[in-house]
RNA sequence: CGGGAUGUAGCGCAGCCUGGUUAGCGCGUUUGACUGGGGGUCAAAAGGUCGGAGGUUCAAAUCCUCUCAUCCCGACCA
């Protein structure tokens, strides 16, 4: 045997986070940088992973009462200059497109001719076209509400990019929504929340807090921001999702008008929300472990894995079958109310290899499969969660599948949940807050309750020296008022605070 | 965009300081044999314009300049 080591992915989550993760993505298959800098190509099996995330999504937004459509790829300049806090929000990092054709260079090569009259920006978000729009659309009180979803890629020209969190090009979805009224937007808003968090805890394993971001953390142009934070491994926050209450902002800077019941002229209401490919960096950094990627079940391209040990000839066929016969058998067991995806992965690699590569890649149940197996009438079954494995009677093992998934996903949930809940500490005092964010060893902070004086430039910047910032006010927050730890005013309520990507 | 690091075979690296035969190693890949409940063994083979462009030199992976890209830290953000 030859010398391997201890863990399928160098350096460990322990040695070098930062450089696991990229190994991940990497052994997973899930995607590669591209030739175009801060842009990645999403490989089959990452691709696999989002088409699930997309589907289990757009299904929750169908169910809300939400329909698809599309929006251009590109924006007038002068329609992202409507909106005040907007442009200020996104100027700086948006790809402008300013020529429509190439023609020969003076020195060979090709070079941009044929000016545009005026610039596009590729949207880096679209409430601006999608505003523009409705605002066509909006006439009367009946023709609200509006409630429009649309997939598509957008672009921010970030400074720093890396794999799935932050890249120049990313894919989402964003829904955009117009009411007649504050109350049904802010209603909107929230719903939308609950629907990403429902998301994240029961499709993805991953146990969010839902809550307000503070002025400063806000979208730019929106009244108020929800956001759903989650605690990868490192202990810092990654905002999963987020769920805007416009306001009559874009409505007044859109002119989104209609007439109400009374025939006046009214300003609509709008909200927009959004979840990205970054879902997926939040899934590695969630559950994933020194061995490569964990899968939760519900977003596996393939939940179940056979592998068909072969040993010589005379028994290759007979084992073939009965690994036919079991996909078959499983393929129609159901869980999270759907058939079973089953692979039986057939190349003529040896067994070791073939256990690593599905390992690697998350794959929840591994059976094995051998001629012994087959004698016994049983399948081996390993779970990528706990890395135990035993022999199971196959027909025991077929009838309770879908549960073994099921515990698979309450046991992903569940230990993410456990490592919030050891690293989050109510904090009392600047000195203790200090303390939990300086300390260097494994207790690196992690998120801290405190009191704050809301919108105090003091407050960030006392903060900010800790490389922390206000991750949300949680809605379901019961603490009550208190005071300010970093200025001694009063204070409503608790945030979390944290140091986040 | 500031600070730091790195770019040599698919992956991980050595060589560079102190320029000088055909640029090495491990893993992987291909072929064959032996194997086969755990990333195996033996043998053979393929694979590199040393990130790119200039320069210095008789001679550059090695020295200099520029440039591109990646990674880390920061500021900014899904």
């Amino acid at each position: 045997m030859a010398k391997q080591p201890k863990t399928a992915i160098t350096p460990t989550r322990a040695e070098d986070y930062p450089q696991w993760y990229q190994q991940v993505i990497r052994e997973a298959d899930l995607a590669e940088i591209s030739p175009v800098r801060g842009c990645m190509v999403i490989k089959p099996w990452g691709w696999a992973i989002w088409e699930n995330m997309q589907q289990a999504l757009d299904k929750r937004f169908k169910e809300t009462g939400h329909v698809n459509a599309y929006f251009p790829l590109f924006i007038p300049l002068s329609f992202l200059e409507a909106e005040a806090e907007h442009v200020e929000g996104f100027a700086k990092e948006c790809a402008v497109v300013t020529h429509h054709r190439l023609e020969p260079g003076p020195d060979g090569g090709l070079v941009p001719a044929g000016p545009l009259e005026e610039p596009l920006i590729i949207r880096p978000t679209s409430e601006t076209i999608i505003g523009f729009m409705y605002a066509k659309w909006v006439q009367s009180y009946r023709d609200l509400p509006i409630k429009i979803n649309q997939w598509a890629n957008v672009v921010r020209w970030e400074m720093r990019t890396r794999m799935f969190l932050r890249t120049t090009e990313f894919l989402w979805q964003e829904g955009h929504t117009c009411h007649a009224t504050e109350e049904e937007a802010l209603e909107e808003t929230r719903l939308m929340l609950d629907v990403y968090a429902e998301f994240a805890e029961n499709v993805m394993a991953m146990p969010v807090i839902k809550g307000e971001k503070t002025a400063d953390e806000r979208f730019p142009g929106a009244v108020s921001t929800l956001t759903i934070e989650a605690m990868m491994q490192d202990k810092k926050a990654l905002q999963s999702g987020t769920s805007h209450f416009l306001g009559q902002n874009f409505a007044k800077a859109q002119k989104i008008i209609y007439q109400d019941k009374q025939g006046l002229q009214q300003h609509a209401w709008t909200t927009s929300w959004g979840a990205s490919t970054r879902l997926i960096g939040a899934l590695i950094m969630t559950h994933s472990d020194d061995d490569g990627l964990v899968l939760p079940p519900k977003l596996a391209p393939q939940q179940i894995v056979i592998l068909p040990i072969i040993k010589g000839d005379e028994t290759r066929d007979a084992v073939m079958q009965y690994c036919e016969e079991l996909e078959a058998d499983l393929k129609n067991q159901q869980y999270a109310d759907s058939n079973i995806r089953v692979f039986i992965d057939k190349r003529d690699l040896r067994g070791g290899e073939k256990k690593w590569y599905h390992v690697k890649r998350g794959v929840p149940l591994r059976i094995e499969v051998g001629p012994r197996d087959m004698e016994n009438g049983q399948v081996f079954v390993g779970r990528r969660d706990t890395g135990k494995s035993e022999g199971i009677d196959r027909a025991e093992f077929v009838a309770n599948a879908g549960d073994m998934l099921n515990d698979i996903h309450d046991g992903l949930f569940q230990r993410a949940l456990a490592l919030r809940q050891s690293n989050t500490k109510t904090i009392e005092t600047y000195e203790e807050f200090e303390e939990y964010f300086t300390s260097t060893d494994e207790g690196q902070g992690g998120f801290a309750m405190c009191h704050f004086a809301e919108d105090n430039p003091e407050v960030l910047k006392m903060i900010a020296k800790h490389k922390v910032s206000i991750r949300c006010i949680p809605l379901e927050d019961k603490s009550g008022p208190g005071t300010c730890i970093f200025t001694g005013e009063a204070s409503r309520c608790r945030a979390v605070f944290g140091k986040s990507y």
